[in-house]
RNA sequence: GGGCGGGUACCGAAGUGGUUAAACGGGGCUGACUGUAGAUCAGCUGGCUUUACGCCUACAGGGGUUCGAAUCCCUUCCCGCCCA
């Protein structure tokens, strides 16, 4: 952490064009990181996904020390090694488990125990024991343990898990990381005042980056946007800005303007195992009959493997079949489109034109004529 | 020719006198999906319509019994197994 591993290029407006050094190469921003939960970014190969553009992929910490255990892939030489991913690799915390696990959770100031999905052993993880075994794994940029809330939460609930958050991120930032970069997260519940006081209480406790957490949690996008700006304006310029979970094209521009330089989503591996593409003029959901019979490939020029000479009709086929190759084709044709959005972005910003090019976007997915 | 067992909605399969347009599966259709307990989940799936605890048509075909039948009786047709 000695020398500064962000490195911003250039400006527009408030959306920078940066690149983050790891151990493991370097990372354009803004950039979209790809999820791999368990190690693996579903029904793709590692080569695949760089493909689409990805220079860092995500991988859970909570998820890989129940299967199959941290010590298990220190022992198997590291996640990189462990998966084949030769690029960065940004593990979560497990925080996001306490909202998407919340019925199998328990926790107090001093940690969390879980109860395994899988097999039901109780598993303790305290502040401490999330950082240092995601340095155990060797990954290049370790999240913090947080508590993130949900859109709705009662005032005083969301207070709690913020005090909770900053209380916890004291205790990450004071365990050793050797190489890796160590990530805090900011809460503050959807109150622009109290967003504000967590990012400037977590930008004060010298983190490599900064996270946005406790977002895209059911809040309407205006209250979205403006918990952003809040933290936004009282984040450090030269860290790097992480929110967490956001990945809709649009979503993401509108981040990116907001001065936010990454992002992850399952959304683009998620949809397309639900059978909805994305494409630069909407979804389109090959699970509609009205694509049965459909002879054209699902976007003229796109440059992925799903559309080198594949009908619409064949993919909606293998999709209702419930084929591999409908997982892999859809999953790359989506991380591409997103590594496309992404990368334009990087150039727009360049360019100075990021306003125009979102706008462009924006009404062509307003047309949304998918069919 | 004789005996036995069957024919239920797109398919499979419950139900054997009344809250049955008919359980449950599958299939189909529609929708959801944003730091992945997610190749998951939800709704609909006889027709019509003013989408409504409304009307019509329905449990192989026809005819009966009954206040009331997919369910009981008669009969015809078809399927499977066994005996000649």
């Amino acid at each position: 952490m000695a020398r500064p591993r962000f490195q911003i290029r250039a400006r527009d407006g408030r959306a920078r064009r940066g690149t983050l050094v790891t151990a493991h190469g370097a990372v354009e921003t803004p950039g979209f990181m790809p999820v791999g939960t368990h190690a693996t970014v579903k029904a793709c190969t590692p080569a695949e996904v760089a493909s689409t553009g990805a220079d860092m992929l995500l991988a859970n910490f909570y998820h890989l020390s129940l299967r199959p255990g941290i010590d298990l892939i220190e022992a198997m030489g590291g996640l990189h090694r462990f998966m084949a991913w030769p690029g960065s690799i940004l593990t979560d915390s497990g925080g996001y488990q306490l909202v998407s696990l919340g019925q199998l959770v328990e926790m107090d100031d001093h940690g969390v125990t879980f109860r395994s999905p899988y097999d039901g052993a109780t598993v303790e993880l305290t502040p401490r024991l999330v950082v240092e075994g995601q340095r155990r794994l060797g990954s290049d940029v370790i999240m913090v343990l947080d508590q993130p809330v949900p859109y709705g939460t009662a005032k005083e609930l969301a207070e709690a898990a913020t005090r909770r958050t900053h209380l916890w991120a004291r205790e990450c930032r004071g365990v050793e990381t050797g190489g890796s970069l160590l990530f805090g997260i900011v809460q503050g519940g959807f109150e622009t005042g109290s967003r504000a006081r967590s990012a400037e209480s977590i930008a004060g406790l010298g983190f490599d980056g900064i996270a946005l957490g406790g977002l895209v949690l059911g809040e309407p996008p205006q209250v979205r946007q403006a918990a952003i700006d809040a933290c936004v304006e009282n984040l450090p310029e030269g860290l790097p800005r992480y929110v967490m979970g956001l990945g809709t094209d649009l979503d993401l521009l509108d981040a990116v303007a907001r001065g936010v330089d990454l992002f992850d989503c399952v959304l683009p591996t998620r949809l397309a195992r639900t059978g909805t593409v994305l494409t630069d003029r909407g979804r389109l959901s090959l699970r509609q009959a009205r694509y049965r019979g459909d002879g054209r490939v699902l976007e003229e020029g796109c440059p992925c493997p799903a559309c080198q000479g594949f009908s619409r009709a064949y993919l909606r086929h293998l999709y209702l079949a419930g084929e591999i190759l409908a997982h892999r084709l859809l999953s790359l044709h989506n991380l591409g489109h997103l590594g496309r959005v992404v990368a334009e972005a990087r150039q727009a910003i360049e360019q100075g034109r990021l306003e125009q090019v979102a706008a462009d976007r924006r009404q062509r997915l307003g047309q949304n004529v998918c069919g």
